[in-house]
DNA sequence: GAAAAATGTTGCTCTAAAGCAACGTTTCTC
DNA sequence: GAGAAACGTTGCTTTAGAGCAACATTTTTC
């Protein structure tokens, strides 16, 4: 298993190295290349994916053409569609890279298989749907209270690497502002 | 242990019916007036409460006063700061009942110790994560996506039991829209 | 590495929703 | 059940941010 899934067990369970040995056939690499899909809207999702290097994001594109992003996966975290994996339905998000990317695929059966027999994955995936609940919870609030320009601060704060990897028509999707606004607002 | 909270089990675990029993003092039935106070905003959240009758709201206050709506808990669902809970930290946010209400408390200490030791209560979490993950990803993509007229039709769609049983002010908060905006979206 | 494509900036105009005020209606409170 | 307080509606004004256009800059492609 790759090193950097090993300390995202280690960190967050009380794991034995035997088991982290047993677990890795689970999981493929996988070479991504920028801009590549890894899920489009629509599909069913069967794969959640631990990111080693690179950038995911996942996003929806509306009724009139306009992109949202909702989540950016840097290196060292889990990414994906997991209404779709929970729920089998068609997803309402797409899965893409923004960068060249090294990723750690493990298929939707054998994922929700370890999530019963294995008791540190079951952890951690508690820990990735409570981790995912409380930067939603905070992401809310802090985006329905506040104006654009509290919003970017709010990012600013929160995850400042992504101002200086990604593309500011990115960070407007995130943001939910226009790229006219961002380009605006970074002016001041 | 009250029968709606037993029928919540059932509906999601394969429990048996001596293990329902065996849970049931770890479960206090609390009633609650309209508009009490459960937890307020600053306060750490010690208690989970499953709603038997009535309804309660999640939300949080902003530096100029106004109120953020973030979920409404009705009848046969788990309603509390789960962030707070989680972490131990101070709440962002107060959890208030909006109706005369009858709720089922468990502490902290007691419901983390059961998602432990009791395969059920482990099941019922995960649940709750999860469902928690899905209203709320389809929540961002359909704010952010669209404007007020576009967020109240969603969330008629969604959950119509709240324009009979809630207030206008409550759904604007909930909606990100003044008072005013809403009166005036629902003259069409 | 030159041409083409995508991205970023800035001026101007337009619009959805906020803010305020005034008034009607419902609901608490004792 | 009478008075007070909170809530809801509607007209008018203001404003943050969208939309368009034109141009500059960066990135991709062959």
């Amino acid at each position: 298993m790759h090193e950097a899934l090993k300390k995202y067990f280690r960190e967050r369970t009380e794991i034995q190295e035997e088991k982290l040995d047993e677990l890795s056939p689970y999981f493929k690499e996988k070479l991504v290349k920028k801009n590549e899909f890894l899920l489009r809207e629509g599909e069913v999702c069967k794969f959640n994916y631990f990111v080693v290097s690179g950038c995911l994001r996942l996003f929806s594109v509306n009724t009139e053409g306009v992109e949202n992003t909702r989540y950016f996966a840097f290196e060292g975290k889990f990414g994906t569609s997991f209404t779709s994996l929970i729920t089998g339905e068609p997803a309402i998000e797409a899965i893409q890279s923004l960068e060249k990317s090294t990723v750690l695929s493990i298929s939707k059966t054998d994922f929700f298989y370890l999530v019963e027999q294995e008791p540190a994955v079951n952890k951690i995936y508690r820990n990735i749907l409570e981790s995912a609940y409380i930067t939603t919870q905070k992401r809310i609030y802090d985006f329905q209270g506040s104006d654009s320009l509290g919003r970017l601060k709010w990012l600013l704060e929160q995850q400042p690497m992504v101002f200086s990897r990604l593309s500011n028509k990115t960070i407007a999707s995130y943001l939910g502002v226009t790229p006219y606004t961002l380009s605006r607002l970074k002016a001041q």
